[in-house]
Parts: structure tokens; sequence; C-alpha cells
DNA sequence: TTATACATACCGACGTGCGGTATTTAAAGT
DNA sequence: ACTTTAAATACCGCACGTCGGTATGTATAA
């Protein structure tokens, strides 16, 4: 394949391909070589080039995938018209409501024999999404007074690790009815610590995500 | 090698060297030819006679490590003197106060390299612990009136999810001051859901746990 | 002319399958 | 009860195909 004037659309198409790859059939039950026959005349060394290895790849789709989410809870960890727990309530709304979801529970992702995958998810949710967006909001919140912990640390990754994993319909393989009734005692537990911030609208969402994820698989 | 006349000693074996690996190095950076030259004179085919593939082993080990604990925890929820919330308060300190776990905690697992294994145990929790020991502890609690839910089956999913998980330091790395908020945020929405089950020798327990585990880092 | 975007050929290590062998077990024959 | 015999199984070790990764060559853009 001839030379590529813009490299970055070499690498975009690598990432393209390898994320739809490791989403249908996992990341270790992908080869290189499968990768490399999905890109149309591309070759090893290309891939070697702009990556120096499979995890490499790995690492740069699962920042692809984060990386829009992480723009949009900046966007509102930044905003000064909100207090810390208007901020919270934001980015649980503004999380749901991205139209990019149906694409993602469309796909149907199998985690189930994508530990790694799954893993580096995990991994930055709660080494980057907690401490850089969700504490300084509880922080701020504590602040106003408009939340209340003595342990600002430890519940933000509670909360970030309760609702980005544990309800996450695509990793627990959960019908309507359990995710539903996961968003119930999720809201529970949130009143718990005086955090009332979920209500229908977020509700029937994760409801119609669970559904469209579903109906995929 | 001789042919050994109880072969479960030989699968033992294979199990005890595997298990040791996985726990040190990973699953994925362990090869079967190190199982073979740390087994003393055991071939590659042998292992194969007794197991399928690779990842076989890797069940037969998680299920060793969960099968002791299981035990305890079928004891625990079969007992006749105790109402729901006392089983599910005894659960919690027979799980921490195991002996074994001194063990455990001092091999200093690295789940860092090891998404494989976490997966497996991740699984191995809320497939089975939740449903066949926390899940009828939890719906005998409601039917004596010691616990109050509408949802018995996400709050059993979530407390061993959060419990089991989010709560172990060796997975997330946590100094012992981190280990002690964490049990603090989940004392808290333990309570929030009417379940004032945990006390200070858990605690003192899970912190003593942290110690040993960071020490051997 | 140089740097870089790729192609090609190749490597060692890996998990696994398989033909074959040695040993145990148990049933059949005496 | 003792021997023979046949089947089952514990184990060996090599060969195979595939994998991730690398060294080197080549063509094109700057």
């Amino acid at each position: 394949m001839a030379r590529n004037k813009n490299p970055e659309e070499t690498v975009n198409k690598i990432l393209d391909v390898s994320y739809r790859l490791f989403m249908e059939k996992g990341y270790e039950y992908t080869s290189i070589q499968e990768i490399i026959d999905q890109l149309g005349g591309l070759s090893k060394g290309a891939i070697y080039h702009h990556f120096k290895s499979k995890e490499d790849i790995l690492v740069a789709v699962t920042d692809r995938i984060t990386g829009e989410s992480n723009r949009m809870l900046a966007d509102i960890r930044d905003r000064k018209d909100l207090n810390g727990k208007e901020k919270l309530m934001a980015i649980f709304k503004g999380s749901l409501l991205r139209p990019e979801l149906n694409d993602i529970f469309s796909t149907a992702p199998n985690f189930h024999n994508n530990s790694k995958l799954l893993f580096n998810i995990l991994h930055d949710t709660m080494e980057e999404v907690a401490p850089d967006y969700i504490l300084p909001i509880i922080k701020e919140g504590i602040k106003d007074g408009s939340i209340q912990t003595d342990y600002p640390k430890a519940l933000s990754e509670l909360v970030i690790f309760v609702s980005n994993i544990w309800m996450n319909p695509m990793i627990f393989d959960n019908t309507v009815e359990e995710t539903h009734n996961k968003f119930m005692v999720f809201q529970q537990m949130m009143r718990g610590f005086g955090l009332d911030i979920v209500d229908e609208e977020m509700m029937n969402r994760i409801q119609d995500l669970t559904s469209i994820y579903q109906s995929k698989r």
C-alpha cells in the first residue's frame, strides 16, 4: 500500500478496526493478523510502525473510548453556575444521555471473554475518572455545603465504581428488569449519602440502553 | 516420572504450582513450560491429560480458592439459630477472620497484571456467591423482619460487589488509611439500607490484612 | 538527501494435539 | 485363590500451527 501523506489516518483506521474486533471478539481472541486482514492491504510493519505492541493498541483504544467521555466530565466539573451536588447530577445525566451510547450498546460488546479490556476500563475509571472528575466535585460540594461526607475520596470511588461498573448492563448482561432494580437500589444508596440526584429520566434512559443491548445479542 | 497410583495427587501438585505461579507472576505471564519445570519431572502430556487447556487449569485454581470460602458461607446460611441480619453479620465476620487470609495476603498477589484471574473471581462472586449465599439470607431476613428491601437480588449483588471487590485492598492496592476510609463509607452505605452489621473488630482485621499485604510488596 | 510510512521475511516462544509407552486395575479363566 | 489377559489410564515428548514481535528492505514525501 502506498505511503499515506496523513499517517494519522492510518492510525485511526487501525484503531477503528481494532476497536470493533476487540469489542466483538475480545482482545485476547483477536490476533494481529486479523486486524491486518480487515485493514485492507496494510501490513504488519505498518502496525508496528505506529504501535509498539498489541497492548499498546488496546491502551489507545480504551483511551479513545474514555477520552470523549472525559471531555464532557471536565466541562461539567469546570462550570461556575452549579454547586457540587448539581454538578454530580449533571454528570450522571450527561453520561447517560450521550448519543454515542446508542452505538456502543448496539455493538453489544462481549465483556465475558474480554477481561483485559474490561480491566483497563475499570482501571481508568478508578485511577482517572474518580480522582480527576468526581473527587473535585465532591470536595466542592463539601465546601458549598451541598454534600456532606468525611471521606470524599472513598465516596467518589464508591459512587463511580457502582454506577459505572455494577450498573453497566453490558458488563453483567442484565435484563431490563434487573437494571431497573439495580437502579432503584443505587438510588437508595445515594440517598443514604444524602445525595438524591437520580431521577426518572435517567431510569428511562438506562432501561432503553439495556433494551438496545439485549436486542442485539 | 513414574506413574502415580493416586492421580489426584498429581492433579493437586499441578494446581499447587499453578496457583503459586498465577498469583506471583499472573496467569498470562505464566507459561505451561514454567509450570512443568516447577513440577519436578512431570511432562507436558501429563498436564494435558488432566486438564484440557491452560484456561481449564485457571478455572480449577479459582474453584479451589472460592471452594473453601463457600463451604463456610453455606454453613452460616444453613444455621437455624440466627435471623437474616445476624447471618449477614456472621458472614462478614467469618469471611474476614479466616486464618488462611493471612497466607493469601502474605503472598501479595499482583492483580494488576492478572486481569483474567481477577475476572474469574469477579465472575464467581457475582454468579455464585451472591445468588447462592447472600440472596437466600436476605430473603430470609425479609421474612423474619430483620431486613427490609424491595430488591433482594440487586441488594445482595451490590453488597457483595462492594465488600468483596471494592473493599479488597489487594485489588486496588490501597494503603491502610484508604482501607479505613473505604470501610467507613461502606459502613455508612450499609446503614443506609438499615443494615448496621459491621463493627470495630472487622475494621481492625481488614486493616491488619492491608498492613500485611503492603509490607510484602 | 533525509526522514518516515510502509512491506517482507523471519524468529523464538507459546499452547496444544497426538502417537506411543508404561503401569495399574479388574475381570476372566483355571 | 491364583494366574492370565484385556482394558483403562497416567504419562512421555515431539511436532505442528499460530502468535506477538523484530530486522531489514523499499518507496515516497519533505
